[in-house]
DNA sequence: CGCATATGGTTCAATATGTGAACCACAGCT
DNA sequence: AGCTGTGGTTCACATATTGAACCATATGCG
């Protein structure tokens, strides 16, 4: 069974999730935990900070808790700081939209996006989250990742989201291959239609990616050899976060070759 | 006894305040747990992305979930992004240090700060708690808190911090009482010496404190008139702050006469 | 080298802790 | 009046949490 600790952590995720402040009744239906367990919950979360009730509408909200804690991992570990001017000149030297994502408890989730400066252009939420097998991001993340991982990933149901969007789990594996072989991940309207993508990760010195820089562009205009520029460009990108990031350490074995010689 | 989701989230917040990343025995020293308590919550902490631990070293560290809810939070509660401006102004109207703090889980801490253009001037870290009775913002959110709030604030033991901090419950009292009627506080050297401070709170219609605007001067080049002035553009800007957040709502009793006439 | 003492991590019986059906109290609606 | 929806609370019961004792490994040291 899963901890009280992991119980009123999702609640939390699922808190974040819901697109306004929630009532008791509902949170608890949400989170399909009892009444009186959700708010013994938010009451322990909200002497933390971790929760907010409004006062007057009795409803709940995320509180400020998580953002002390944030302002203080940002401090110590400043990967956005570092990561955002690679995307921002990522962004201006491919013209589209450029992404940033970050591995965390469990899930990928887009923490920064820079926009295309055209008018026709992809639009991407920061905290969407991105499915692995249906984004580019996910692809290039789990393609770096352990064996074991991939197998679990790959055993969980995966949702269609467009009639392009593979599901089959050895059509993944030859994509995965494919993405690791090369450095970067290439999907094609498998979480949008009109929309493809190239992505590629950052890692650890270790070899074990973090998060990812990914790029959106309308299928309309686009063709192979630019999608694959594109890919170079990310890979590039996602190298120099990871080496800036991780200071001047060892450059990771497979994907150093595509760093590019300028 | 403090729930389990207590202690884990006391965990993370000594794993804040920790000034690096630590190790299993550590951590649970320093939050009074067993190791293997401690063990379980960080290894539940880490599934749900609240905590790291580093691949190499084994320590842990503040993970990148609480940075997820904090966008969330800030996208749908923006109250940094409101207040900053009206900080920056009253920083430059002051030429002192001003600062902006949020009550989250039973205290105050600081969330903006904007430096004084002096080269002589107090500085305050964002992530700082502010004792109740011994600082500007402390008094200025009590004073308007309801009666019980204010009654259990002060019947906790109440530090010391220098010769001037005031540790009587009476005379705190008839403090919060003029920091009400006047609409703000002025706290002489309670958390430092050399230093005087005011502060207003920032409320929501309903009238209660979610925070405080705070000026912090140099002792030694201000006086009684300067700091009354300090003390009304400190309302007047937490007053802007509260309406400008939360829109044109009715504009909250006491306070609404110390409104600049500008 | 061997012994001592750190560290991170694991086990399992005892019990403190969390659970949820049933329970209020209140508010809006018919 | 009743009905139905909230938010919130209680308490006997069940189970998740606890921590002393346990590895395994690593570093320090005479």
């Amino acid at each position: 069974m899963m901890s009280t600790i992991g119980k009123a952590l999702a609640l939390l995720d699922t808190l974040s999730r819901l697109e306004k402040e929630a009532g008791l009744t509902d949170i608890a239906r949400q989170c399909a935990l009892d009444k009186a367990t959700a708010r013994r919950f938010l009451v322990e979360l909200e002497k933390h900070g971790f929760v907010e009730q409004d006062p007057d509408t009795r409803r709940y909200r995320i509180g400020s808790g998580p953002v002390r804690l944030a302002r203080i991992r940002e401090a110590r570990f400043p990967f956005l700081r570092v990561a955002i001017p690679f995307i921002k000149t990522l962004a201006e030297l491919s013209t589209e939209t450029v992404h940033l994502s970050e591995f965390s408890g469990g899930q990928l989730s887009t923490i920064h996006v820079e926009d295309s400066p055209r008018a026709h252009r992809i639009t991407v939420d920061v905290g969407s989250l991105l499915p692995f097998h249906a984004t580019a991001s996910g692809l290039a993340f789990l393609a770096f990742c352990p064996r074991v991982e991939i197998d679990e990933a790959l055993k969980k149901p995966l949702e269609k989201f467009t009639d392009y969007t593979v599901t089959d789990p050895q059509l993944l594996r030859t994509m995965l291959d494919e993405t690791a072989a090369r450095g970067f991940s290439i999907i094609d309207q498998g979480l949008e239609a009109g929309v493809i993508s190239t992505a590629a990760p950052v890692r650890t010195p270790g070899g074990r990616p973090i998060g990812c820089v990914a790029i959106a562009a309308p299928l309309s205009r686009t063709n192979t050899a630019a999608i694959h520029e594109f890919g170079v460009q990310a890979a590039a990108a996602a190298n120099a976060i990871s080496e800036k990031y991780y200071g001047s350490e060892r450059p990771m074995g497979t994907i150093a070759k595509l760093r590019r010689t300028d």
